[in-house]
DNA sequence: TCACGTATTATGTATGACATAATAAAAGTA
DNA sequence: TACTTTTATTATGTCATACATAATACGTGA
């Protein structure tokens, strides 16, 4: 009987802690919908009764749920049940010193899906203040020949802006904190192509765009917009 | 002297507990690139010792970073460093009963937005093994009529295939997490709009363009074959 | 050289004590 | 009575200590 066969034989050996073991149970408690927001769950010492562990493990599993967003707990009134803040917990992660290089290559083309892909949403949602807004930010488009982190913060203020006009806000936090890791990978050596600076669709090209354009052309030349970046990473 | 120039005068009263510090500490201990993955940070006692609390605040603050996946602890050896999984970390949070309405209605879209944004990708890895995969996939393309549950599953296969054709794991793992999300607010009341049926292009349509035509045709498509959705979400 | 048992080490778990903050109850005052 | 202040209660936050457990290193004997 070869390996294979013998795993699928075997039971898993149950390897989890109490720790474990208990987070699971809360979790599933917090699942089951009876309970909503703001519900409180038991206190500290009737869950180590019921469940027959020390204080210490109900701490350090509800310390869990507490870093995920899942509950927050205040004194004397004990832990109440949260809306999970799903992109805010990923922030702490987010990181170019602490990323492997192939998971910052992936966040990297996330960007550029996400720019490419949301065209209907802006369009759906857009209103004249944006546009205003668009017009104002583009108007200080600075030259390709400028500096680096002036041309940063233009490129932060008119994508961010996009984000913002989806209406998405958690799309838009997904967005802020992907852009230091773009801007490291953009300019460090993790893509071998040299970054080029041809001139594709200009900001003020994909303004034009929104207001007397539709998705499809709007895809299109942010498509092409990106190309700088498509191009380096591909072939 | 009013509130507002009172509070400009002060300056913010450090509110951060033990464990925030001593979390921060050991942050930008892992930021600072002299440590790559794998190598161990000091121990519990070793810790507590050079920064003076107890060993349960230094527990707590590597509990911390143990959640967001930026270290792993093993007995005997100390904890080391390890490379965050980005989206795993998120799973537990990502449960319709957990989540706001908002929120649920927010992921729904960036599913939109994705698979819209992905089209370059895919045409840039596809091979020859993955275009038979989609046509054995498609050949089993139930009617609209089908039963629920089946269609799902067939949805599943064939969008979760195209992700896993752009070669991006993060983008593959968010999706798969997507999933319950978007079957939930799909069904749930949560869209105002009734669940249309109207037939778009298929699947099978979206094989035939990524095997002979191009990703700006790729995208028109799919946005097309999503239009069912787009309709519930828009006027 | 290898196998096996033993010691060591760092995390995991349990327990008890006290600090602190938020709330409820009680007491006091107009 | 109504309203403020004080006091008690309660549940989490922090600290300290002891022991359990698992992984590793060491040493002994064949």
């Amino acid at each position: 009987m070869d390996a294979i066969e013998l795993k699928e034989n075997f039971k898993e050996v149950d390897t989890s802690s109490l720790v474990d073991k208990v987070e699971a149970n809360l979790v599933t408690l917090l699942q089951q919908r009876k309970l909503k927001v703001g519900d409180p769950i038991p206190k500290e010492l009737e869950l180590a009764n019921t469940l027959g562990v020390s204080r210490t493990v109900i701490r350090e599993a509800m310390l869990r749920l507490r870093v995920m967003g899942l509950i927050e707990s205040r004194k004397k009134k004990g832990a109440v049940i949260t809306s999970p803040d799903l992109f805010g917990n990923m922030s702490k992660s987010m990181n170019p010193h602490i990323l492997d290089q192939e998971t910052l290559k992936q966040m990297f083309e996330i960007r550029l899906v996400l720019e490419i892909g949301m065209a209907d949403f802006i369009f759906q949602r857009i209103t004249k203040e944006d546009i205003a807004a668009l017009r104002e930010i583009v108007s200080h488009e600075p030259p390709a020949t400028q500096h680096h982190l002036f041309n940063i913060e233009h490129e932060i203020a008119f994508h961010g802006k996009l984000y913002e006009i989806t209406g998405n806000e958690n799309m838009k936090k997904f967005q802020s904190m992907l852009l230091p890791v773009f801007d490291y990978v953009h300019h460090s050596g993790l893509l071998k192509k040299p970054i080029s600076h041809k001139k594709f669709v200009s900001h003020k090209g994909l303004v034009d765009i929104i207001e007397n354009g539709s998705p499809e052309l709007f895809r299109n030349a942010m498509r092409n917009h990106l190309e700088n970046h498509f191009a380096r990473l591909f072939e």
